[in-house]
DNA sequence: CGAATGACAATCT
DNA sequence: TAGATTGCCATTC
């Protein structure tokens, strides 16, 4: 659980960490930049894997939906509505984010 | 190498 | 609308 060096694991996390505050991301679209459209899962599934030392703003990391996983990963999924909220990310009322005001451009 | 896993996505019922 | 199912692809055992 340490040797986590397999390019798409580090390119995740890479963009992951490159993440700005008040932004948000999507697994799709992580996925896509990484030439894989369909490998969402693999992004989820690194975020798993992914080392906390890094650092990593998973709670930036949302689904399509503009809502985050299952609730039981970073201490619940309210708690990270709080974190995004205070970040500058206003949640709607159904708890999904304005992904298009949020979405972070990764192509500039 | 083969089977299992996974924090998604899209489709169907 | 909400819940269940399948597909996809890389990692892990």
């Amino acid at each position: 659980m340490k040797k986590l060096n397999k390019g798409f694991f580090e390119e995740v996390y890479r963009i992951v960490s490159k993440i700005p505050e008040g932004s948000v991301m999507t697994y799709g679209m992580i996925a896509t930049m990484l030439g894989n459209p369909s490998a969402a899962r693999i992004v989820g599934y690194a975020m798993n894997s992914a080392p906390l030392e890094l650092n990593l703003p998973c709670h930036r990391v949302v689904n399509k939906e503009g809502r985050m996983a299952p609730g039981n990963i970073f201490g619940g999924e309210e708690k990270q509505r709080e974190l995004l909220e205070k970040e500058g990310v206003i949640f709607r009322d159904n708890g999904c984010i304005n992904m298009e005001l949020y979405l972070f451009s990764w192509n500039a």
